[in-house]
DNA sequence: TTATAAACGAGACGGTACGTCCTGTCTTTTA
DNA sequence: TAAAAGACAGGACGTACCGTCTCGTTTATAA
């Protein structure tokens, strides 16, 4: 899912013939583990590669081997640590689109995750890096709760003439939106809210 | 509009008689248009105070004894350079709002304004700077878009039951959604494409 | 005697209108002082300028501000720290001689002034620096021992038909060639063999 | 002449039974090739163990397998390089002790042999390094040139009353003590000069 | 022949120091 | 009394080597 360093690739079907000392898997859980502490923490700003190394018990050039700046670490990082998306379906689709909604709004808007976000969104260089965390994190997600609205749109519970992407967009617009206004995580009443307001406009003629 | 330094205060009618050295308003100047300046070319992060000192020809003291940290430099900088808000009014609401939307989401989301409110919005603490800068640039922008749906409701262009406040928040949130979901500033088709979406959903009677 | 920074110059009647927080004296003397305690302690190759400021207790680059490099700082402190040279003549110009020499072989193969006299050589480069030892420590020397050879000279101790020039070269030399051959101070009894030698061959009519 | 690793003993008999690899002495070689070509264009102090690898096409380990420690390397690199003393002997000393003083001062002060000896030097430490360097490179030399000077005071040619050692002394005293002085080899015109005047000092009878 | 053992390249590792940059505060002289 | 200039302690930056350590591979002798 996340091929670690920075320039390495993957190669599936070779058992990676490489040379030298192979570098230790479990510093890099623990780099990636004190990154994620700090973040929470600190905060992205105040995050520094040497409270990292030090939290980590590594040697500051160890971490620089495998992320040479502080925004792939912590993309890496977030990545490495995000939740994996289980989607259970029912024949509900309101209740799962609900259900799925507000879990990952409160996991954007409450962890280190929003954060990152930020920070990436937040320079201007980088296209590569946002384009992974998109990958990574982002598309997934938006694809599953597409699914969803798909369903409902072909079962009649969506009006026929709507434009689903911009539908999602909407939704998860408006809970970011608030989240970005007034910094607090977006409780699950609040998305319960959003979602059945736009569920209510949005609603088909069954 | 903004009285600039933390200690002091305005005193509109005296004509301010104090003792020593007064101040140099067009240092004030210079720093504010250097900040600009740098915030374009570098971003947030990037932008040091050592640098907009020597950009604006000053010792560090000058800018640190006027805005005591980088954000509220940035801040200041920010809201005294948005261009003002000037909003012309027609008899078709729908019109005036995409046109006004439009206006306001490209200038949220390409200029320096947008990486000011990201930093601000990763920041935790400062809710007094965030406050601020929803005072002086988010409400009114916010409180123009109101009105006029207002006026569209009134005159049966929107649904009669609905929440404007929640509606607003469904556009600003879906284009800046876009905006941090891709990292681009969202350009006047997706724009148009948000309102129309859901103009078709809050469609009134007439 | 020497005026410190590397690029300043001293201009000795103008009393220094610089502007600005005036450099620190009393750090000046606490880093010198950290920097010969240090090369007493572990030598010139062991010698760190992170100990250094540490142990001065002053931030790194308050060190690099007055001394760009190592080899620099490390000459100046020698410089200021050298035993000033008191001359004490008598009507006996070998016993004169033999004195200095003495004093001098035993202060430049014992302290850390030697140790700075070999790095200084060992650097290829660094003809200024080079230079400036020379003038500050050891044409001072040179000269006053001239001198007491001259007197003697004339006083007809010497023979007339020497350069007295080339008969200093031999008693030094001859002194840090033993010095820098078995790694030892050399001590008076080598001291004295070597200018009762020279002595001998150099002895005039009288 | 030299068995090169710290902890090997020659055991000179004994036809090195040893099981595994043996080690190639190609890269000794190359090593000490290295190390010779870098000292030369670096210099002691800027050379790295690092370097001395990738030049000679190396891993770090094997350098180290073999000299613990860069001065250790150095020093050997430095002894095996030494052109090899050939003593040629006339019945003229004066001429065999000028050709042969002005041989050993221009290869002392011109190669990195001289750089080597001040790193010995400037090291407090080390003795049984220093008297490696010695035993193999110094006291060789100075024997044959002492050699020269017994057969010269045997002949008349030399004051009998002389501390020959002394005398040896003063000469490559002299010599070093000027490229010490200023930096640059020493040259036969001035070997030869100061050559010819302690000798004129030191005339015997004959 | 087949172990066994060391040498070898490559490169990871914890560390240390480098020299630079920036922070936010302070101390001067100048206006 | 503020401005300007710049010193200051502190701390993080990203890099270079250090000397040690695993690896996979090669190359010799010993069983």
């Amino acid at each position: 899912m996340s091929n670690s360093a920075g320039s390495e690739q993957a190669s599936p079907g070779t058992p990676a013939p490489r040379r030298g000392r192979p570098r230790d898997d479990r510093l890099e859980q623990a780099i990636v583990g004190a990154t994620i502490a700090l973040l929470g923490e600190l905060g992205y700003d105040e995050l520094t590669i040497e409270a990292v190394a030090t939290r980590s018990k590594v040697g500051r050039p160890t971490v620089y081997r495998r992320w040479p700046t502080k925004i792939e670490l912590v993309v890496d990082a977030v990545l490495r640590t995000a939740p994996s998306m289980t989607v259970v379906r029912s024949n509900d689709p309101l209740a799962d689109f609900t259900g799925l909604v507000t879990k990952l709004v409160a996991e954007m808007t409450s962890s280190s995750i929003g954060r990152t976000v930020l920070a990436l969104t937040a320079r201007s260089d980088d296209d590569t890096l946002k384009e992974k965390f998109a990958e990574h994190y982002l598309r997934p997600r938006r694809n599953a709760l597409l699914d969803i609205l798909d369903d409902a749109a072909r079962q009649g519970d969506l009006r026929g003439d709507l434009d689903l992407e911009v539908l999602l967009d909407l939704v998860l617009g408006a809970a970011s939106y608030q989240w970005f206004t007034n910094g607090q995580p977006v409780d699950t009443a609040s998305t319960r809210r959003i979602v059945t307001t736009v569920w209510q406009l949005a609603r088909g003629p069954r």
